[in-house]
DNA sequence: TTGTACGCGTTATCAG
DNA sequence: CTGATAACGCGTACAA
């Protein structure tokens, strides 16, 4: 008898128990079945299981992940954590499906969850996600804006998480922004550029640490060739204003008017770039060359002639499932945090 | 007595039964008074329900989300879905947005999941979302390519489904192409502009609809004002080589040298024509004015000095999940489909 | 190898 | 308003 009320019409999924009743066996051995926990050692038995399969198959029979998950106790089940604030929320989509991909192996699911940084401090709005038991782990990308609150806000839910794109001891993935700025200068250097500038339009508050590490990447690889430095502008916190991003580039251009070559923080630094040189006759790439930092190939994406560091995100998020699997099975949260060098550049 | 095997060292989650005990009353009432099933009109009852809401906070409860789809017989979880081929694969991120927000108002989780072209037609393989009854309807953002044969597998499957971004005359949300078009000749008129072109490097086979109707919109718009039309390159289905993105920006500027102000089919075009445009000493948007067509404000996120017709996904995304829920409380399946308008254009 | 019985955590029902 | 009970679907220990 049906005690619960259920929508209307909803096609009832078909159960373990209506598969072995078509099949005139037991639930329990149907389970077996379909679990391979039979050896089916005997031919008449191996018959009986086949016809057992077919059964399923025909009826459509998909268990239920509820049920499996009550009964193990774990929900096989990790979330991602972004807070997708209109217009200050980033994330890369490679990362996504690296997340996806390496949970995909294990036959994880993927929830995708979205909190915004105003209802992270706010002890009255629970969101859903830490409402209920649902999930076994958190996969957190958050923004630099409210990391240190919203760091410990996470750490303290009986939810292991690990973190993604930001740099900390323990429990985090994030790219090695340093070795893409090598790789970038010894491209560059192979090609005969010996005048090679960095060109960011980096802000914010705190400054991200991409924004440091990829421009002390460049200076490093700079002085273990013995060029000289300097090309590039300071770093700026504040956000520019409407139309600054072109004055920057034309102010870069015009305090370095010597540079045969550019490494771009990202692919608004290489669009910038790319019209402020037009505009005063360097054509890109024949007199400046350039090469960003980007998720995704430039030229392929944007229609921009440089070459793409891709960001090695979706080793990232390959890597923040691993370990957060790593943290389940042994119980033991004190993980080191990984660094994912760079290795992709591509035309 | 525990006969399942747990992985080690994993805390178990509070249960309704420890509140109860812990409270002194059986683990019916604590559901009861967690859920708001009592009036609480005497003082006393009050009191000790506000005591049991207590421990059950302090001890942290979060009931069990499997446990509750199990008696309930339905998740409260849609699945988002996407083939996630790098390089192939394309869905908005203010897709997402919608589509999450519209679930969170729901109390519903968004799984998300993606599935490799290739492996869609295999009959060998099912990817997890499908092997488990696990979700309680889909929504599909999937690229033109392989349409045809990709709708009919899922529509076969015993979820119901709606289609994101194409055009069916049933359960797909679109947006409006049209529309677009007309906002942004009406735009560009305002300020003064009459020879309006638009410029697209629309490729792929068969062509999406988006090319079609962007284009559409617009030669409608033109006429509409009696502008002469005809200021756009014929859509072209192979996809371009390497540098020709370039090529085409150039071609077109040199096949409408009057155009004094253009809408472009993606951020993609507005760099190209942006940097072919200052190339030939036409600048951007002083002597050129540029629209384009884009998920995310093109200045703010691409540096370019460009008008932005967002592109209502976020809409598109609750509209889905708004019209999944109807399918799933009605049990109709015959919803028509919605073409979203567009509404914003940004500075 | 099979059927039986049990329990995972939760909530609706029903008698008190 | 409360406690006891049953039931959701599944997988496994147990006895046959």
């Amino acid at each position: 008898m049906i005690y619960v009320n259920l929508p209307k019409q909803r096609p009832q999924p078909i159960t373990l128990e209506e598969v072995a009743t078509r099949a005139g066996v037991s639930a329990g051995t149907v389970s077996r079945v379909l679990n391979g926990k039979n050896k089916e050692n005997r031919p008449a038995i191996a018959k009986r299981s086949e016809k057992i399969r077919q059964i399923a198959l025909d009826l459509g029979y998909r268990p239920n992940a509820a049920a499996r998950s009550m009964l193990r106790g774990a929900f096989r089940t990790a979330a991602f954590v972004t807070c997708g604030d209109p217009g200050i929320d980033w994330y890369p989509i490679t990362g996504l499906n690296g997340i996806h991909a390496a949970l995909t192996e294990l036959d994880w699911r993927l929830i995708y969850n979205e909190m915004p940084a105003s209802q992270i401090g706010d002890p009255d709005i629970v969101p859903q996600l830490l409402r209920e038991t649902a999930v076994d782990g958190l996969i957190v990308n958050l923004l630099p804006y409210f990391v240190e609150e919203t760091v410990d806000y996470f750490e303290a839910q009986p939810l292991p998480c690990v973190w993604l794109n930001i740099k900390r001891e323990v429990r985090s993935v994030y790219p090695d922004e340093r070795t893409g700025g090598e790789i970038a200068v010894e491209s560059l250097t192979r090609s005969g550029h010996k005048r090679i500038g960095f060109f960011s339009r980096s802000f914010g508050n705190p400054i991200h640490y991409s924004s440091i590490d990829r421009l002390g990447g460049f200076q490093q690889a700079i002085k273990l060739r013995d060029l000289s430095s300097h090309r590039h502008l300071p770093l700026q916190s504040a956000r520019p204003d409407r139309g600054a991003f072109q004055q920057r580039a034309e102010q870069f251009l015009s305090s370095f008017p010597d540079v045969d070559s550019v490494i771009c923080y990202e692919s608004a630094e290489v669009s910038s770039l790319t019209v402020a040189a037009e505009r005063i006759g360097r054509r890109v790439p024949d007199v400046l060359e350039i090469i960003g930092f980007s998720e995704r190939n430039i030229h392929d994406t944007f229609g921009m002639n440089a070459k793409s560091l891709i960001i090695p995100f979706h080793e990232t998020g390959r890597q923040a499932v691993n370990m957060l699997q790593r943290i389940l099975e042994t119980g033991n949260r004190d993980a080191s945090s990984i660094a994912i060098p760079y290795s992709l550049l591509e035309d």
